[in-house]
DNA sequence: CGTGTTTTTTTGTTGCAACAAAAATGTGAA
DNA sequence: TTCACATTTTTGTTGCAACAAAAAAACACG
């Protein structure tokens, strides 16, 4: 590895402290489906649940907004949003483009304590998996696909692909338990595994980018049957 | 221009009016190069500066800080970055993977409108250059660039790829006029029409895919010669 | 002249209250 | 019931002040 001539590297302290807290805790419920698509949140409210005043709430909730994990349904109200199809495919979009960037990267980074955390990983989840422990399962495909990305070396990407990953969380963790059923991963992480293992870069990317697009296709499979049966309810 | 069929469309409405000012204001400043890289922003300054009390002038420079346009270099000091090389081929990476989607993805929505507005860009451009106006020229640059991506229908995406040139902007305004003096655009600009007309969406995003690759080489070339300077001069 | 130390000034954070505007609620007529 | 309108309550924004902590300035010593 080569020693960066100029690292200045900038101060990573942590301003805004009870802000950066609600906006972390308040990340965090989203991300575990705590909030429905549809349910307001008011400054006062987040406030009051998190035990802070109203500035370091308001801060969260601006930047949730930022985000695009809470939206304005009006000029004072925002809510958890109902994720759109074309939502949901503009986001599909920009994740093959960027996390199969990161995967490519991810090879040349790869090393056997990287394999072996992988494969630890894999392991976790189908075990959560066979004990219809789905929430844990989608966590721990969280973490095998981070751990993935975090071999790049690039923080802003890496960034960037978790607010995707926060804007599909907060809407689709109601899909319990068909999606995380489907067990539609293992195939794809292993490839992914055995990618690294020959730093194919390529091959990475590919394992990764056919993971997306089926997870892509299970979410719309189930959100259109969910919709047809909501509507035939009526 | 068709009509979208089932656009239920979050309210676009626009609250923290002042804040959002605040927040534009000094984006634009940024991408203008109004301040050097180095120079503090505080938050009583910005708020003098822009005649707001201090609550928006805060939510502007978090919001800022945020899209990585400023930086923490201590616990009570946020500063226009250093761009790092390390940084540059970063967000190049980023360009690359997303300006390309967004370049592919346009093809289909192109039209006669949208080919006259570019070719006048590309004129504009030009001019600015024939005349030495390079401020105008980089200017006209992004809108030839926006003006395409937009193309693809993929608001979030465009956001992305927005802060992305407010991460570069910033730091790169000093590098006139060796910069725009180059015009490496143009030859790429001219094939990016070619495809649009074409409906070639592969010809599209090498286009742009070339464009960002030459603007990448040509900054890390100047701004390594100033470095160089920098040093021999100490 | 640097260099470590003390003093002064500046700064971000946090909580809070006032206000206008929006949302929720209530009311009544068809 | 349904819809339009009036009333009440809730809500985000904005400005501001207190405070601790950090930055800058002043100072003293070598």
């Amino acid at each position: 590895m080569e020693i960066e001539p100029e690292d200045e590297g900038y101060h990573r302290h942590q301003p805004n402290r009870l802000g950066e807290m609600a906006y972390h805790n308040m990340k965090e419920r989203l991300i575990r489906g705590a909030f429905s698509p549809g349910a307001k949140l008011t400054i006062r409210a987040v406030s009051d649940m998190l035990h802070v005043s109203t500035t370091p709430a308001r801060d969260a909730i601006n930047r949730l907004v930022i985000d695009g994990a809470l939206v304005y349904s009006g000029p004072k109200t925002v809510i958890v949003p109902h994720l759109r199809l074309s939502d949901l495919e503009e986001i599909t979009q920009m994740r093959l483009a960027l996390e199969g960037l990161a995967a490519a990267l991810s090879v040349k980074a790869a090393s056997e304590a990287t394999i072996e955390e992988l494969e630890l990983l894999q392991a976790k989840i189908d075990g959560a998996l066979d004990e219809r422990r789905y929430f844990d399962a989608l966590w721990h495909n969280k973490e095998f696909h981070f751990a993935i990305y975090r071999l790049s070396g690039m923080p802003y990407l890496l960034q960037v692909i978790e607010t995707l990953w926060l804007r599909v969380g907060a809407s689709f963790n109601g899909l319990y338990p068909e999606f995380s059923e489907t067990r539609h991963g293992a195939r794809n992480h292993r490839a992914a595994i055995e990618a690294l293992v020959e730093k194919d870069a390529a091959a990475a990317r590919a394992a990764i980018e056919n993971d997306i697009r089926d997870g892509f296709r299970q979410m719309k499979k189930i959100s259109a049957d969910r919709d047809q049966r909501n509507l035939s309810r009526r």
